[in-house]
DNA sequence: CTGTTTCATTTCAGCACTAAGATTACGACC
DNA sequence: GGTCGTAATCTTAGTGCTGAAATGAAACAG
């Protein structure tokens, strides 16, 4: 299909492959270090905030759809969900068609929650984020959307 | 300084922002999980791994420059360079102007082991960022270390 | 010197999460 | 309508790491 890209030896290749991985961790861990912060102010683990926002933005999902949508371990919903469970902030509700599956939905309490939280949120995360304009933003979003894919498979 | 870009409103750029988090996020998961299924091939972790690296392509190190580069809690240097001793991999040794500080360096054997594994694992790496071309990743690699460095502040 | 502050590393307790296996339920096919 | 493979969740034991406090050494002020 497409052709070895003549220019670039496989060493530079390899290299900026290497790069990548550096630069990628790095810009990852600084604006996760930001956001974290903030999200530890509330008294969450990160896990525990990824679930309440999916929730929050998308409405009930399968406890599945929520290991997929935060990349977690299978254990690792249960964990989390049992916790905010714990908190009176999400409730699981049985699956109508499908005895095996549950959903998890957030609370009033929840809801209200993340209703006083979330603006803050997302300011922290412009800040975090404030290195790059408008217009670089949206390059960087494209690269790394194809980049994320593709390694996915 | 910079004005406010005009063609931006707020909401627009806060979306952005929580946009770039997001895709920022899969991409970095996806691809370190390509990476760390090739380190965990050899029975590392990735932390082990990362300082392997970085003694094998700088030298030795002080604990604390091991630290910075490898973006670990202070109590994790410690704990994974004992490990990587009880495997005869590094030693400590002691640094001569400063009797608070210490060196992490590959023993010979942990040098040869290196060598006989990076060339693996860098072709794994390459694996995990073949979604962009060369150009993309240069231009990733400038994004995301003007956005790294940046949310460092 | 002497005292205080700062620094490099270690210790230790604890936590967020993982991975493997167990459980229960669905679905399709004979 | 049993059987078999697969899917969704939960259980449990264990791990990799964090964060705060402790230790011991340097640096600097007076």
């Amino acid at each position: 299909m497409k052709q070895a890209h003549p220019l670039v030896t496989r060493d530079e290749e390899q290299e900026l492959a290497l790069k990548l991985f550096v630069v990628l961790s790095r810009a990852h861990s600084a604006v996760a270090r930001i956001t974290e912060a903030d999200i530890a102010r509330h008294g969450f683990s990160p896990g525990e905030f990824a679930i309440l926002e999916a929730l929050y933005h998308r409405g009930p999902l399968l406890l599945g759809e929520v290991q997929r949508k935060i990349l977690v371990a299978s254990g690792g919903v249960t964990y989390l969900v049992d916790r905010l469970v714990a908190q009176g902030l999400v409730e699981r509700q049985d699956c109508p068609n499908d005895r095996r599956a549950r959903f998890a939905a957030l609370t009033p309490r929840g809801e209200a929650l993340l209703a006083s939280i979330f603006p803050a949120h997302a300011e922290a995360v412009e800040r975090a984020a404030a290195g790059l304009s408008p217009e670089e933003k949206r390059k960087a979003i494209a690269l790394l959307r194809k980049l994320g894919l593709a390694a996915a498979e």
